[in-house]
DNA sequence: TAAAGTGTCCGAAACGTTTCGGAACAGGAT
DNA sequence: ATCCTGTTCCGAAACGTTTCGGACACTTTA
């Protein structure tokens, strides 16, 4: 009878789809139920009965019903907004890397898997990195974030863990906290060094990333500890700091190697771009990649299988990264005072950039 | 004396600091006047006095207080998110492609510049392209749309031309309606055939973007427009779909080309990383770029200018277009039945990997 | 003096949801 | 009859904001 009464007012064809969104209590009349009992059903609370239930959600279906996120958020703030966020530290570095586009792709794929959407956000020209994390969290805007490019001593890091906010790094900062983290494995290096070894080099010099963020000092701790543990000397002047992310950094980084008195026979680029970098500059110098020099890079972008000699590079999984990145911040929204490090081995691929030492060793 | 009432009802010291976020209420008690007053100060209407907008603004700074979002949204659903959806087609199309990467950060820090945030999101596997978007607009979670990587006839542009939600185009697809887009020049690929017949090519090939998207038609299109122009004869044979918009697809693609009776004697690449792909067929074949053949791309990726042969390459303005997407977008934002088309024009980069046409044409 | 206008203010209602507290009812045990 | 238990339901309040309509005190105009 209440459905009669329904169905007369509202018309004969169509369930009021004239202007806005169907509500609840819309819901609720074409059901016979109250608001209430609506919303439990549809929430699936237990006080309420099979056959009520089903009217509910049938109604919820037949009217195309979505709840309205504001609503419940306003009656809830607790509910969550169902969205992560991810924060680029400035706005100079960005997915032109394309390891960092990739790690993008993979987290939106692992997003969307668990029904959450994603909020991506970078600071404005004038802005510290943290400032944009601050409005980010004081609208509430998302349930957890996801930090890259970490500084050395990172302000997100130490404003998240005050705040008591859930988020999950890639790499390891030296803030102290309790957090989840994704990392590579510590050995990581030991692999391509060990490489160079069997080839015959002695002098292994490296293309480090710029100072002031987490991975540029552990990538250079573990090249030492490799070269230490393959009884080479780690000599200081043959690392150079790049000053890019890219592939300019890894150019002017080579050359100054070059102008070593005694350069290296191989150099290991702390990114793929930094190695292409690297080898866009022997190759300008007429020099020959591995005949003269042998080069490795890190990350196994696409593109590495595709340049003239083909990349030798340690893989990152990025996809796995990604999936884990996600799969750790979600798991941190529910038990927001975890602490948890995941370990991620990446993998040496061998291709045609490094050959044996040269037996003339001294090129230019 | 509601001002005294208020205080020994909460206290002495501290304007209930208490527990969560400050309210509006909180400031209005504070600033001595009424909620409605302190909303109306707050955002500027013009019945209030310049007194009392003092006092309210004092004392919503001093209790830092932070509209809720929620509340406002539930009350006035007019009142929009202050975000803006980007969404990728497929989770196979994503930013591997370093323009893509750098298209979105060129857009989020535009987004920025607005005040506005981004929220990015794709479908899963087993979904529609459409549905994801579907999802978001019925969720209410952006005020309008940015579409990347559009289809030839995109369900998402007739979606949100019924739903009349605002929305931006890289591109312009075949479906009609009336709204916003960035394109490239028409004449773009002009100046590289042009280039090429300059140098003495006459057989000019190219490896097209796959098919079903709005750019691929476009490109090729475009590309047959310029041979004619320049009374080439536009061999159909000569030009090849690559299956993908990686390297591999131009690798495969260049191929093809070369198992051609008569193969061309420069190839097209209809985005850098096909042309990228396609030098390392030729590299691995023995045959020499320029020398042999000469190879254009489009796009000019940061690592055009690093890889052995540098890239002759038609540039696009990849920051300017993500600005001028960002920026059309609001525009129809504000404005949502506009229609509005923004050209921009490729410039063609001249650089090592085009040259002379051989003079022994019959290369392998 | 009355009417009309101006500048400033406020109470109350509304947005759509969830939840608290209790009500109504059935059945079984006392 | 009375009490208890369990199931199913609902009214009303609450979340924080904006806005509608009206109110008050003054000043200007007729």
């Amino acid at each position: 009878m209440v459905a009669e009464a329904r169905n007369t007012a509202n018309g004969d064809e169509r369930p009021t789809l004239s202007s806005s969104r169907p509500t609840l209590r819309d819901v609720a009349e074409l059901a016979g139920l109250s608001v209430t009992q609506t919303s439990r059903a549809l929430n699936g609370h237990s006080d309420v009965a099979n056959d009520s239930r089903l009217r509910a959600e049938q109604a919820a279906q037949e009217l195309g019903y979505v709840p309205n996120l504001a609503a419940r958020r306003l009656k809830d703030p607790g509910s969550g907004t169902q969205t992560i966020g991810v924060t680029l530290t400035s706005t100079t570095q960005r997915f032109s890397d394309p390891f960092l586009g990739d790690l993008l792709s993979a987290m939106v794929d692992e997003v969307s898997c668990h029904g959450f959407e994603m909020h991506l956000f970078s600071p404005t020209a004038d802005e510290e990195p943290v400032a944009a994390l601050e409005r980010s969290v004081r609208h509430k805007r998302a349930d957890g974030y996801v930090l890259l490019r970490l500084e050395s001593d990172d302000q997100r890091v130490s404003f998240l863990s005050d705040a008591h906010v859930p988020f999950v790094t890639l790499g390891r900062p030296q803030t102290k906290g309790s957090y989840r983290r994704v990392v590579g494995a510590e050995d990581s290096l030991d692999s391509a060094v060990s490489h160079l070894v069997d080839l015959g080099h002695q002098r292994v010099g490296a293309i480090a990333l710029p100072p002031g963020y987490a991975i540029s000092d552990r990538r250079l701790i573990h090249f030492t500890k490799a070269l230490e543990r393959h009884d080479l000397t780690a000599d200081e002047s043959l690392i150079t700091m790049a000053d890019s992310f890219q592939e300019d950094g890894g150019r002017t980084a080579m050359e100054k190697l070059l102008g070593h008195r005694q350069p290296p026979t191989a150099v290991i680029g702390f990114n793929d771009q930094l190695a292409i970098g690297a080898l866009a500059a022997l190759s300008s110098r007429g020099l020959d990649v591995p005949g003269d020099i042998s080069v490795i890079g890190f990350d196994d972008v696409s593109l590495a299988r595709f340049i003239t000699p083909t990349l030798t590079t340690l893989r990152q999984p990025v996809d796995r990264l990604g999936q884990l990145l996600i799969q750790q911040l979600l798991a941190a929204i529910d038990d927001p005072e975890s602490d948890h490090e995941v370990v991620v081995k990446p993998e040496l691929m061998i291709r045609e950039s490094t050959g044996p030492r040269p037996t003339a060793a001294t090129a230019n």
